[in-house]
DNA sequence: CTACGGCCTCAAGTTCACTTGAGGTAAAGG
DNA sequence: CCTTTACCTCAAGTGAACTTGAGGCCGTAG
Protein backbone atom coordinates (compact mmCIF):
# COMPACT_ATOMS: atom_id res chain seq x y z
CA UNK A 1 0.00 0.00 0.00
CA UNK A 2 3.20 2.19 0.72
CA UNK A 3 3.69 4.13 -2.72
CA UNK A 4 7.07 5.48 -2.62
CA UNK A 5 6.44 8.54 -4.22
CA UNK A 6 10.51 9.14 -4.20
CA UNK A 7 10.88 6.63 -6.76
CA UNK A 8 9.39 8.52 -9.25
CA UNK A 9 11.42 9.78 -11.72
CA UNK A 10 11.39 13.38 -13.00
CA UNK A 11 11.88 14.27 -16.46
CA UNK A 12 15.27 14.47 -16.39
CA UNK A 13 16.06 11.08 -15.06
CA UNK A 14 13.36 9.50 -17.27
CA UNK A 15 15.04 11.00 -20.25
CA UNK A 16 18.02 9.74 -19.38
CA UNK A 17 17.10 6.22 -18.44
CA UNK A 18 14.96 6.07 -21.47
CA UNK A 19 17.85 7.45 -23.79
CA UNK A 20 15.64 10.15 -25.25
CA UNK A 21 15.58 13.74 -24.39
CA UNK A 22 13.30 15.80 -22.09
CA UNK A 23 11.10 17.66 -25.14
CA UNK A 24 10.46 14.07 -26.53
CA UNK A 25 9.12 13.02 -23.52
CA UNK A 26 7.37 16.71 -23.04
CA UNK A 27 5.56 15.47 -26.40
CA UNK A 28 4.98 12.03 -25.63
CA UNK A 29 2.80 13.18 -22.79
CA UNK A 30 1.16 16.12 -24.77
CA UNK A 31 0.02 13.18 -27.06
CA UNK A 32 -1.12 11.03 -24.96
CA UNK A 33 1.28 8.17 -25.19
CA UNK A 34 2.43 8.68 -21.53
CA UNK A 35 1.53 9.95 -18.22
CA UNK A 36 2.62 11.67 -15.35
CA UNK A 37 1.44 12.95 -11.92
CA UNK A 38 2.41 16.84 -10.78
CA UNK A 39 4.59 17.77 -7.81
CA UNK A 40 3.84 20.66 -5.93
CA UNK A 41 5.92 22.68 -7.95
CA UNK A 42 4.39 21.70 -11.03
CA UNK A 43 6.91 19.14 -11.84
CA UNK A 44 6.67 16.04 -13.56
CA UNK A 45 6.95 12.63 -11.92
CA UNK A 46 6.60 9.48 -14.04
CA UNK A 47 5.91 6.47 -12.33
CA UNK A 48 8.49 3.59 -13.11
CA UNK A 49 6.16 2.01 -15.48
CA UNK A 50 6.37 4.87 -18.16
CA UNK A 51 9.95 3.65 -18.73
CA UNK A 52 8.56 0.37 -20.27
CA UNK A 53 5.79 2.22 -22.20
CA UNK A 54 8.73 4.41 -23.55
CA UNK A 55 11.04 1.48 -24.42
CA UNK A 56 7.97 0.12 -26.33
CA UNK A 57 7.33 3.33 -28.00
CA UNK A 58 10.81 3.31 -29.43
CA UNK A 59 11.28 0.13 -30.37
CA UNK A 60 8.18 0.25 -32.29
CA UNK A 61 9.50 3.38 -34.01
CA UNK A 62 12.34 2.17 -34.71
CA UNK A 63 11.14 -0.48 -37.53
CA UNK A 64 8.55 2.09 -38.70
CA UNK A 65 5.51 1.85 -36.80
CA UNK A 66 3.90 5.02 -36.76
CA UNK A 67 3.15 6.71 -33.35
CA UNK A 68 -0.43 6.51 -33.97
CA UNK A 69 -0.57 3.03 -34.14
CA UNK A 70 1.26 3.06 -30.93
CA UNK A 71 -0.72 5.17 -28.86
CA UNK A 72 -3.95 3.06 -30.30
CA UNK A 73 -2.46 0.25 -28.94
CA UNK A 74 -1.40 1.14 -25.57
CA UNK A 75 -4.68 3.04 -25.11
CA UNK A 76 -5.99 -0.24 -25.41
CA UNK A 77 -4.80 -0.78 -21.95
CA UNK A 78 -6.61 -0.21 -19.03
CA UNK A 79 -4.46 2.94 -17.42
CA UNK A 80 -3.50 1.03 -14.06
CA UNK A 81 -2.50 -2.24 -12.92
CA UNK A 82 -2.41 -4.66 -15.93
CA UNK A 83 -3.40 -8.20 -16.41
CA UNK A 84 -1.60 -11.43 -17.94
CA UNK A 85 -4.87 -11.28 -19.89
CA UNK A 86 -4.76 -7.73 -21.00
CA UNK A 87 -1.53 -7.33 -21.90
CA UNK A 88 -1.67 -10.79 -23.88
CA UNK A 89 -5.01 -9.96 -25.86
CA UNK A 90 -2.68 -6.39 -26.92
CA UNK A 91 -0.08 -8.16 -27.68
CA UNK A 92 -2.14 -10.48 -30.18
CA UNK A 93 -2.90 -7.60 -31.89
CA UNK A 94 0.03 -5.98 -32.68
CA UNK A 95 1.17 -10.05 -32.79
CA UNK A 96 0.35 -9.76 -36.66
CA UNK A 97 0.84 -6.56 -38.06
CA UNK A 98 4.73 -7.39 -36.49
CA UNK A 99 4.55 -10.46 -38.30
CA UNK A 100 3.78 -8.79 -41.04
CA UNK A 101 6.63 -6.50 -40.79
CA UNK A 102 9.10 -9.07 -40.01
CA UNK A 103 7.87 -10.98 -43.17
CA UNK A 104 8.49 -7.70 -45.05
CA UNK A 105 12.13 -7.45 -43.75
CA UNK A 106 13.01 -10.87 -44.16
CA UNK A 107 11.50 -10.50 -48.15
CA UNK A 108 14.16 -8.03 -48.33
CA UNK A 109 16.70 -9.22 -47.22
CA UNK A 110 16.47 -12.50 -49.23
CA UNK A 111 15.56 -10.47 -52.38
CA UNK A 112 18.63 -8.26 -51.69
CA UNK A 113 20.80 -11.73 -50.65
CA UNK A 114 19.14 -14.07 -53.22
CA UNK A 115 16.90 -13.10 -56.15
CA UNK A 116 18.50 -10.11 -56.78
CA UNK A 117 22.01 -10.81 -55.57
CA UNK A 118 22.08 -13.86 -57.82
CA UNK A 119 22.49 -11.61 -60.73
CA UNK A 120 19.54 -12.68 -62.58
CA UNK A 121 17.63 -9.43 -63.21
CA UNK A 122 14.70 -11.25 -63.41
CA UNK A 123 11.75 -10.55 -61.07
CA UNK A 124 9.25 -13.31 -62.55
CA UNK A 125 7.87 -14.39 -59.69
CA UNK A 126 9.58 -11.78 -57.34
CA UNK A 127 8.06 -12.22 -53.82
CA UNK A 128 9.27 -8.75 -53.03
CA UNK A 129 5.96 -6.52 -53.80
CA UNK A 130 3.57 -9.08 -52.06
CA UNK A 131 4.04 -6.90 -48.86
CA UNK A 132 0.56 -5.21 -49.04
CA UNK A 133 1.04 -3.66 -45.59
CA UNK A 134 -2.14 -0.94 -45.98
CA UNK A 135 -1.90 1.03 -42.83
CA UNK A 136 -1.57 4.85 -43.15
CA UNK A 137 -2.10 6.32 -46.84
CA UNK A 138 -4.82 9.03 -45.74
CA UNK A 139 -4.22 12.16 -45.99
CA UNK A 140 -0.57 14.37 -47.76
CA UNK A 141 2.56 13.96 -45.77
CA UNK A 142 4.95 10.94 -46.17
CA UNK A 143 3.16 7.78 -46.21
CA UNK A 144 4.84 5.01 -44.55
CA UNK A 145 3.97 1.49 -44.64
CA UNK A 146 3.69 1.07 -48.35
CA UNK A 147 0.21 2.10 -48.60
CA UNK A 148 -0.65 1.49 -51.94
CA UNK A 149 -2.63 -0.90 -53.58
CA UNK A 150 0.22 -2.46 -55.56
CA UNK A 151 -2.21 -4.85 -57.31
CA UNK A 152 -0.32 -7.11 -60.01
CA UNK A 153 2.70 -5.84 -59.57
CA UNK A 154 3.80 -8.31 -62.79
CA UNK A 155 7.19 -7.12 -63.76
CA UNK A 156 8.75 -9.18 -66.54
CA UNK A 157 12.23 -9.62 -67.19
CA UNK A 158 14.54 -9.07 -70.07
CA UNK A 159 18.03 -7.86 -71.24
CA UNK A 160 18.01 -4.24 -72.27
CA UNK A 161 21.26 -1.81 -73.19
CA UNK A 162 21.11 1.02 -70.91
CA UNK A 163 19.45 3.20 -73.40
CA UNK A 164 20.71 6.57 -73.53
CA UNK B 1 21.94 -5.48 -79.56
CA UNK B 2 18.70 -4.12 -80.64
CA UNK B 3 17.04 -2.01 -78.09
CA UNK B 4 13.83 -2.04 -77.88
CA UNK B 5 12.67 1.65 -76.93
CA UNK B 6 8.96 0.57 -77.52
CA UNK B 7 9.65 -1.42 -74.09
CA UNK B 8 10.93 1.50 -71.93
CA UNK B 9 7.34 2.92 -69.71
CA UNK B 10 6.09 6.10 -69.63
CA UNK B 11 6.35 7.95 -65.99
CA UNK B 12 2.31 7.01 -66.11
CA UNK B 13 3.18 3.29 -66.58
CA UNK B 14 5.50 3.30 -63.90
CA UNK B 15 3.44 4.87 -61.68
CA UNK B 16 0.46 2.23 -61.95
CA UNK B 17 3.06 -0.85 -62.54
CA UNK B 18 4.67 -0.14 -58.91
CA UNK B 19 1.84 1.53 -56.93
CA UNK B 20 2.86 4.67 -56.42
CA UNK B 21 2.07 8.00 -57.66
CA UNK B 22 3.40 10.11 -60.69
CA UNK B 23 4.64 13.04 -58.10
CA UNK B 24 6.16 9.91 -56.03
CA UNK B 25 8.37 9.24 -59.20
CA UNK B 26 9.08 12.83 -60.22
CA UNK B 27 10.51 13.16 -56.66
CA UNK B 28 12.52 9.74 -56.49
CA UNK B 29 14.24 10.97 -59.64
CA UNK B 30 14.85 14.33 -58.23
CA UNK B 31 16.40 12.86 -55.72
CA UNK B 32 18.29 10.34 -57.55
CA UNK B 33 16.69 6.90 -56.71
CA UNK B 34 15.77 6.20 -59.83
CA UNK B 35 17.20 7.46 -63.54
CA UNK B 36 15.09 8.15 -67.16
CA UNK B 37 15.90 9.10 -70.16
CA UNK B 38 13.75 12.08 -72.17
CA UNK B 39 11.80 11.44 -75.55
CA UNK B 40 11.89 13.77 -78.15
CA UNK B 41 8.63 15.44 -75.87
CA UNK B 42 10.92 15.90 -73.18
CA UNK B 43 8.42 13.36 -71.60
CA UNK B 44 10.29 10.45 -69.22
CA UNK B 45 10.89 6.64 -70.67
CA UNK B 46 11.77 4.57 -67.37
CA UNK B 47 14.39 1.40 -68.01
CA UNK B 48 11.35 -1.48 -66.47
CA UNK B 49 14.88 -2.08 -64.46
CA UNK B 50 13.36 0.73 -62.49
CA UNK B 51 10.59 -0.98 -61.18
CA UNK B 52 12.65 -3.32 -59.10
CA UNK B 53 14.48 -0.25 -57.57
CA UNK B 54 11.09 1.17 -57.00
CA UNK B 55 10.10 -2.03 -55.54
CA UNK B 56 13.06 -2.15 -52.86
CA UNK B 57 12.72 1.32 -52.13
CA UNK B 58 9.30 1.07 -50.88
CA UNK B 59 10.00 -2.00 -49.44
CA UNK B 60 12.82 -1.36 -47.66
CA UNK B 61 10.82 2.12 -46.75
CA UNK B 62 8.25 0.02 -45.04
CA UNK B 63 10.22 -1.07 -42.49
CA UNK B 64 11.50 2.28 -41.60
CA UNK B 65 14.73 2.61 -43.75
CA UNK B 66 15.11 6.43 -44.55
CA UNK B 67 15.14 7.34 -48.19
CA UNK B 68 19.34 8.68 -47.64
CA UNK B 69 19.77 5.09 -46.73
CA UNK B 70 18.66 3.68 -49.44
CA UNK B 71 20.45 6.19 -51.96
CA UNK B 72 23.47 5.21 -50.18
CA UNK B 73 23.36 1.94 -50.93
CA UNK B 74 21.59 1.89 -54.29
CA UNK B 75 24.45 4.37 -55.64
CA UNK B 76 26.70 1.86 -54.59
CA UNK B 77 25.61 -0.49 -57.36
CA UNK B 78 27.13 0.23 -60.74
CA UNK B 79 24.75 2.18 -62.85
CA UNK B 80 24.19 -0.08 -66.08
CA UNK B 81 24.51 -4.15 -65.90
CA UNK B 82 24.75 -5.13 -62.63
CA UNK B 83 26.94 -8.53 -61.67
CA UNK B 84 25.86 -11.09 -59.24
CA UNK B 85 29.00 -10.29 -57.47
CA UNK B 86 28.09 -6.74 -57.50
CA UNK B 87 24.67 -6.90 -56.21
CA UNK B 88 26.16 -9.21 -53.11
CA UNK B 89 28.47 -6.80 -52.19
CA UNK B 90 26.18 -4.11 -51.97
CA UNK B 91 23.10 -7.17 -49.93
CA UNK B 92 25.99 -7.69 -47.59
CA UNK B 93 26.09 -3.96 -46.58
CA UNK B 94 22.17 -3.97 -45.74
CA UNK B 95 22.40 -7.55 -44.55
CA UNK B 96 23.62 -6.25 -41.19
CA UNK B 97 21.08 -3.91 -41.03
CA UNK B 98 18.36 -5.77 -41.68
CA UNK B 99 19.41 -8.45 -39.36
CA UNK B 100 19.36 -6.07 -36.74
CA UNK B 101 15.88 -4.42 -37.65
CA UNK B 102 14.52 -8.08 -37.46
CA UNK B 103 15.97 -8.54 -34.35
CA UNK B 104 14.48 -5.64 -33.11
CA UNK B 105 11.07 -6.71 -34.47
CA UNK B 106 11.47 -10.03 -32.99
CA UNK B 107 12.79 -8.66 -29.70
CA UNK B 108 9.49 -6.33 -29.57
CA UNK B 109 7.20 -9.16 -30.67
CA UNK B 110 8.49 -11.39 -27.87
CA UNK B 111 8.09 -8.55 -25.22
CA UNK B 112 4.89 -7.97 -26.26
CA UNK B 113 3.94 -11.41 -26.03
CA UNK B 114 5.95 -13.06 -23.37
CA UNK B 115 7.92 -11.22 -21.02
CA UNK B 116 5.32 -8.40 -20.49
CA UNK B 117 2.56 -10.41 -21.97
CA UNK B 118 3.22 -13.02 -18.97
CA UNK B 119 1.68 -9.85 -16.65
CA UNK B 120 4.84 -10.03 -14.13
CA UNK B 121 5.44 -6.46 -14.85
CA UNK B 122 9.12 -6.96 -14.93
CA UNK B 123 11.96 -5.69 -16.96
CA UNK B 124 14.67 -6.88 -14.72
CA UNK B 125 16.34 -8.53 -17.32
CA UNK B 126 14.62 -7.38 -20.30
CA UNK B 127 16.32 -7.62 -23.66
CA UNK B 128 14.26 -4.62 -25.10
CA UNK B 129 16.43 -2.19 -24.90
CA UNK B 130 19.76 -3.73 -26.42
CA UNK B 131 18.44 -2.13 -29.66
CA UNK B 132 21.02 0.19 -30.22
CA UNK B 133 20.32 1.00 -33.84
CA UNK B 134 21.71 4.08 -33.87
CA UNK B 135 22.19 5.24 -37.95
CA UNK B 136 20.39 8.45 -37.97
CA UNK B 137 20.19 11.57 -35.11
CA UNK B 138 21.87 13.72 -36.83
CA UNK B 139 19.97 17.11 -36.83
CA UNK B 140 16.53 18.35 -35.51
CA UNK B 141 13.69 17.04 -36.94
CA UNK B 142 12.33 13.30 -36.33
CA UNK B 143 15.02 10.91 -35.59
CA UNK B 144 14.75 7.89 -36.79
CA UNK B 145 15.61 4.39 -35.91
CA UNK B 146 16.08 5.03 -32.04
CA UNK B 147 19.37 6.98 -32.70
CA UNK B 148 19.97 7.32 -28.86
CA UNK B 149 22.51 5.98 -26.97
CA UNK B 150 20.75 4.44 -24.61
CA UNK B 151 23.55 3.24 -22.51
CA UNK B 152 22.52 1.23 -19.39
CA UNK B 153 18.59 1.49 -19.72
CA UNK B 154 18.82 -0.12 -15.69
CA UNK B 155 15.08 -0.55 -15.40
CA UNK B 156 14.15 -2.31 -11.76
CA UNK B 157 10.78 -3.86 -10.96
CA UNK B 158 8.65 -3.06 -7.90
CA UNK B 159 4.61 -2.51 -7.26
CA UNK B 160 2.62 0.80 -7.35
CA UNK B 161 -0.05 1.35 -6.92
CA UNK B 162 -0.77 4.22 -9.57
CA UNK B 163 -0.52 7.57 -7.44
CA UNK B 164 -2.82 9.92 -8.89
C1' DC C 1 21.48 37.44 -1.85
C1' DT C 2 22.36 36.10 -6.09
C1' DA C 3 23.82 32.67 -9.20
C1' DC C 4 22.74 28.20 -10.93
C1' DG C 5 20.58 24.05 -12.42
C1' DG C 6 16.45 22.01 -13.36
C1' DC C 7 11.96 22.46 -14.28
C1' DC C 8 7.75 24.85 -16.58
C1' DT C 9 4.86 26.69 -20.96
C1' DC C 10 3.98 28.00 -25.47
C1' DA C 11 5.11 29.24 -30.10
C1' DA C 12 7.80 28.59 -33.88
C1' DG C 13 11.28 26.12 -36.53
C1' DT C 14 13.12 21.82 -38.83
C1' DT C 15 13.53 17.39 -41.58
C1' DC C 16 11.59 13.97 -44.22
C1' DA C 17 8.79 12.36 -47.78
C1' DC C 18 5.76 13.54 -50.33
C1' DT C 19 1.39 16.09 -52.57
C1' DT C 20 -0.95 19.95 -54.64
C1' DG C 21 -1.38 23.68 -57.66
C1' DA C 22 -0.46 26.93 -61.27
C1' DG C 23 0.77 27.46 -65.80
C1' DG C 24 2.40 25.34 -70.18
C1' DT C 25 3.63 21.83 -74.20
C1' DA C 26 2.42 18.03 -77.52
C1' DA C 27 0.27 14.32 -79.88
C1' DA C 28 -4.44 12.06 -80.70
C1' DG C 29 -9.41 11.89 -81.33
C1' DG C 30 -14.05 13.84 -82.77
C1' DC D 1 -10.10 23.22 -85.29
C1' DC D 2 -10.85 22.30 -80.69
C1' DT D 3 -10.66 19.50 -76.76
C1' DT D 4 -8.90 15.96 -74.12
C1' DT D 5 -5.17 13.34 -72.16
C1' DA D 6 -0.82 12.76 -70.70
C1' DC D 7 3.02 14.78 -69.78
C1' DC D 8 6.27 18.85 -68.23
C1' DT D 9 8.36 22.44 -64.46
C1' DC D 10 8.67 24.86 -60.39
C1' DA D 11 6.99 26.64 -56.07
C1' DA D 12 4.54 26.01 -52.15
C1' DG D 13 1.86 23.24 -48.92
C1' DT D 14 1.30 19.17 -45.64
C1' DG D 15 1.75 15.74 -41.78
C1' DA D 16 4.63 13.44 -38.63
C1' DA D 17 7.85 13.73 -35.11
C1' DC D 18 10.44 16.25 -32.94
C1' DT D 19 13.75 20.38 -31.48
C1' DT D 20 14.78 25.11 -30.36
C1' DG D 21 13.98 29.39 -28.27
C1' DA D 22 12.03 32.90 -25.35
C1' DG D 23 10.51 33.99 -20.99
C1' DG D 24 9.65 32.59 -16.24
C1' DC D 25 9.35 29.84 -11.47
C1' DC D 26 11.67 27.44 -7.66
C1' DG D 27 15.11 25.66 -4.40
C1' DT D 28 19.76 25.36 -2.93
C1' DA D 29 25.00 26.04 -2.84
C1' DG D 30 28.36 29.85 -2.41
Amino acid sequence: MSSRIAKDLSVGQMAERAGVAVSTLHFYEAEGLIQSWRTAANHRRYDRRELRRVAIIRTAQAVGVPLSDIKAMLDALPSGRITAEEWRSAADVWAAQLDEKIATLQRLRTQMGACIGCGCLSMEHCPLYNADDRMGARGAGPRRWLGGAQEEAEMDAGAYDATP
